[in-house]
DNA sequence: CTCATCTGAGACATCCATGTCTCAGATGAG
DNA sequence: CTCATCTGAGACATGGATGTCTCAGATGAG
């Protein structure tokens, strides 16, 4: 039951962070159920899009403790973490397209916990002189997340490859678009 | 009567890119009338909705002409494109929230007109030795975009000052979030 | 086999946003 | 002032997604 309750949450994933407006039976039968069974486990379109949030901010978090992003440097820190976010980029693409979800206080006291952690990472960068002083610790945080959520819908509708995807997030946010005509 | 249909666009807007399933009443009240009037000037929602899309892409195409980004180095190319973008953020990051826009096959067409143009321009970049060759033209311009509705999202949310939105978009999406310790 | 449980399909009822209409008040030109 | 036009408020119908229910078939343990 319980293994049934995640396959119809990666299912959903799949479907929502596409199409937030998907109707539940899309979301069913990309979960591979019918409607009723949908409805058995989850009692409405509300629980379940507040379940995939929960799940989208638990994984977030998990992988903020994976990566361990609050020891050593700072810059591999967040090399680390994006490794273990992109795989699950489109929870983060969901996140990014449901806005609605903020409405939740419990929902939104999760993710300013997980953003304050992000953001301190920045800022320990910017101290340690790894990160660049010009842009702030919170734009950096916000961007980071923009383009995870970026990989995200990219992978999903085919336009950047799977294994290429935690390359091009790190290599363009830690070294931007420029070439570095001074080091070559 | 022109003039009433643009300040409704740019209510709408301001309304629907944060919240893309917002209520005709919503729009209406943000754009200063009722829901009749609303209903006059636009045949219904659907409508609405693609009026605004041509709008955001009749805007960013002008500003790929203001820029000129066939001319000149690819860098300042960009840096102008990115000045002349700016203002227009709200409109991208609405763009980047509403998928159902792209069922029509006129849009759809003129968005795959203009991103060609700018993967025309980061490719141009490339060869020009200006951009980083790992990083494949597509994904520098989906990125840019990413970055760009970022912007726009903050922004609209308080969380980035309009002065510094231009300045954090290029910097970043430029130079990235690593300090040049080579150059300094 | 037998029975309990789960599932899918379908038939409803319900709710809500949308679309349409009317009418009274406001506005503005003459 | 007078009339034409526009607007806002509200009532009303409509459609579609959602939520609930039933029932027959499948599954699976004993």
């Amino acid at each position: 039951m319980a293994i049934d309750r995640d396959s119809v949450l990666k299912a959903a994933v799949g479907v929502l962070s596409r199409q937030p407006t998907a109707h539940l039976d899309e979301i069913a039968r990309a979960a591979g159920i019918s409607r009723a069974t949908l409805h058995r486990i989850f009692p409405g379109r509300d629980a379940l899009i507040r379940e995939v949030g929960l799940l989208a901010l638990r994984k977030y978090n998990a992988a903020l403790d994976t990566a361990a992003i609050e020891d050593g440097d700072a810059q591999l820190a967040l090399r680390r973490l994006a490794e273990v976010l992109v795989p699950d980029a489109a929870l983060c693409a969901f996140l990014a397209g449901e806005n609605q979800l903020f409405d939740d206080p419990e929902l939104c006291a999760l993710w300013e916990n997980q953003d304050a952690r992000v953001r301190a990472l920045f800022l320990r960068g910017q101290q340690e002189g790894v990160f660049r002083i010009e842009l702030s610790a919170s734009w950096l945080s916000e961007a980071f997340f923009d383009l995870l959520a970026g990989v995200g819908w990219a992978v999903q509708d085919g336009r950047l490859a799977p294994r290429d995807s935690a390359f091009a997030l790190i290599e363009l946010f830690l070294g931007g678009a420029l070439r570095r005509t001074s080091t070559s």
